[in-house]
DNA sequence: TCATGGCGA
DNA sequence: TCACGTCGCCATGAT
C-alpha cells in the first residue's frame, strides 16, 4: 500500500495512467492466456529434420577436417578455428576482436580457400540443430506435446516483449533450410494457424510522425516506397527500377529507422562507403521532413532528457551527456529509432487486446497464441478461419488512427512454414 | 561469467 | 581521424 501510493503518483506525474491502465495492465491477462495456451510442436517432423541435419553435419566435420589437413580440432572453437584458418593454412586474418582473431561469417567470406564454404554452411546447420531442433525438443511438455513461452513484458527499453525458454520471436525465416524449422510448429486438428503481420509499420510511422509529403502521398496510394526510394536516389524512372536498386534502397529505408551512418549502410547493402554516403544524402534530399524530423527527436531528447511514443512511453537517454563520442552517437542512434520501435509496439498491444476481446466477446474457439514484433499468430478452428483473417485484419488497421494507412498481410495454413 | 557468433523483427 | 544501425535470446567455449 505504501508503494502503491507513491507509484500511482509517479504515473500520474508522467502521464503514463492510458499506458498503464488501458495498456499493459490489460495486456498481463491476454499474455497469461497466450503463454499457458502455447503451441504444438510435432515431433515426427522434428526428429525428421534433426536426422537430415545429423547426416549433413558429419559430412560436413569429416569435409571440413580433410581440407584442414587435421581432425584434432573443434570446430566450434573460434581460437581452436582461427589457429588452424591463419596459421596452419596461413590464410590472411583481417579482423580482430577482445580475444584474438575474428572468425565470424563475414571474415570467413572474404577468405578464399575451399574449406569456407563447408564452415559456413556447417556453422547455418549446427545453429539450426543446437538451438531450435536440440533446443525445443527440451522445452516441449511430454503430456501435451506443446511448448509454451514465457514473455517478459516490463524487459525492453523501447516497450517491445520479449520471448524465452523457448524464444519464439526469433525461429528461422530468411534461408530456405532455416524455414523448414517452421514446419514443426503446427496447428492441432481440425485447425489452422493464421499469421498477421504489420506491413512497414516503422516506416509508416516514420512518414506519420515526420510527415513528409513524399511518404505520405506514397503510403496514401499504396505505393511500393521501396521502388520509390529507389528511384529518387539512383534517380531512375520507376519504371527502370531494377530489384537489386530497390533492394540497396530497401537497406536505405531501414538504415534511416536505425539511425544510420555511411558505414553501417556500406556493411550492411554491400557497397562502398562513398556510395552509401551518397545514398544517404539523396535520401535526405528527396525526403527533407524526414531529417527535421530526426534532428528535432535528437534534440528534444537532449534537451528534456527523454523522448515519447504515440502511447506516451517514456525512454530516458542519459548517453547524450556522455564527453564520450561512442557513447553520444549511441544515445542518439536509439533516440531516432526509439519513437519508431515504441509506437509500433504501442499499437500491436493495442492490436493484441481488441483481438482478444473481439474473440472473447464474439465466442470463438480460436486463440491468440504468439505475437512476433509486428506479427500475431492465432490457432483458429477450420470453421472459424475467415471470420477470424477478418477480425484481426479490422483490428490490426484500426487500432490507431494515423496519418496513414495501416496495412496488413494475412496468410494461413496447418503450420507455421505455411502461414507466412 | 564473459565473449563470440548467429537467429528474429 | 575515430567511430561506425535498433531491440532482443541462446548455444558454445574459454576463463
Amino acid at each position: 500500500m505504501e508503494l502503491n501510493a507513491i507509484l500511482s503518483e509517479k504515473i500520474q506525474e508522467k502521464n503514463l495512467s492510458d499506458l498503464y491502465f488501458n495498456v499493459e495492465l490489460p495486456l498481463i491477462r491476454c499474455l497469461f492466456d497466450m503463454e499457458r495456451v502455447g503451441l504444438t510442436v510435432d515431433l515426427n517432423v522434428l526428429n525428421e529434420l534433426n536426422e537430415q541435419l545429423s547426416a549433413e553435419i558429419a559430412t560436413l566435420v569429416e569435409t571440413i577436417y580433410d581440407l584442414a589437413g587435421e581432425k584434432d580440432f573443434n570446430i566450434n572453437s573460434n581460437k581452436q578455428l582461427a589457429d588452424i584458418l591463419f596459421g596452419k593454412l596461413g590464410l590472411k586474418a583481417s579482423k580482430k576482436n577482445k580475444t584474438g582473431f575474428s572468425v565470424s561469417a563475414d571474415v570467413l567470406e572474404e577468405l578464399e580457400h575451399p574449406i569456407v564454404d563447408a564452415l559456413l554452411r556447417y556453422r547455418q546447420l549446427a545453429k539450426l540443430k543446437s538451438t531450435y531442433i536440440d533446443g525445443m525438443k527440451q522445452v516441449v511438455n511430454k503430456a501435451t506435446g506443446r511448448v509454451h513461452t514465457d514473455f517478459k513484458q516490463c524487459l525492453t527499453t523501447t516497450g517491445r516483449l520479449s520471448s524465452n525458454e523457448p524464444n519464439l520471436q526469433n525461429i528461422p525465416v530468411r534461408t530456405a533450410e532455416g524455414r523448414e524449422i517452421r514446419k514443426m510448429f503446427v496447428a492441432k486438428d481440425g485447425n489452422v494457424l493464421i499469421s498477421a503481420d504489420y506491413s512497414q509499420i516503422e516506416l509508416r510511422l516514420l512518414a506519420h510522425f515526420s510527415q513528409e509529403p513524399n511518404l505520405i502521398e506514397a503510403y496514401k496510394n499504396g505505393r511500393d516506397v521501396h521502388a520509390l526510394t529507389a528511384s529518387k536516389i539512383f534517380k531512375t524512372p520507376l519504371e527502370e527500377v531494377t530489384s537489386s536498386m530497390r533492394r540497396s534502397a530497401k537497406a536505405v529505408n531501414f538504415g534511416i529507422i536505425y539511425g544510420i551512418s555511411g558505414f553501417g549502410l556500406a556493411k550492411n547493402a554491400g557497397v562502398s562507403q562513398k556510395q552509401a554516403k551518397a545514398f544517404i544524402e539523396e535520401y535526405f534530399a528527396t525526403y527533407p521532413k524526414v531529417r527535421e524530423y530526426m534532428d528535432q527527436n535528437v534534440a528534444l531528447a537532449k534537451q528534456q532528457g527523454y523522448l515519447t511514443s504515440l502511447a506516451g512511453r517514456l525512454r530516458y537517454f542519459p548517453e547524450l551527456t556522455s564527453p564520450q563520442y561512442t557513447i553520444r552517437a549511441f544515445g542518439e542512434r536509439a533516440a531516432m529509432n526509439f519513437p519508431l520501435q515504441g509506437s509500433a509496439s504501442d499499437i500491436i498491444k493495442i492490436a493484441m487486446l481488441r483481438v482478444y476481446n473481439a474473440l472473447k466477446e464474439g465466442n470463438f474457439k480460436s486463440k491468440l497464441i504468439l505475437q512476433v514484433h509486428d506479427e500475431l499468430i492465432v490457432e483458429a478452428p477450420e470453421e472459424e478461419r475467415e471470420k477470424v483473417i477478418e477480425l484481426l485484419r479490422e483490428n490490426m488497421k484500426n487500432a490507431v488512427e494515423l496519418t496513414i494507412p495501416l496495412d496488413v498481410g494475412v496468410a494461413y495454413g496447418k503450420n507455421w512454414y505455411d502461414a507466412k
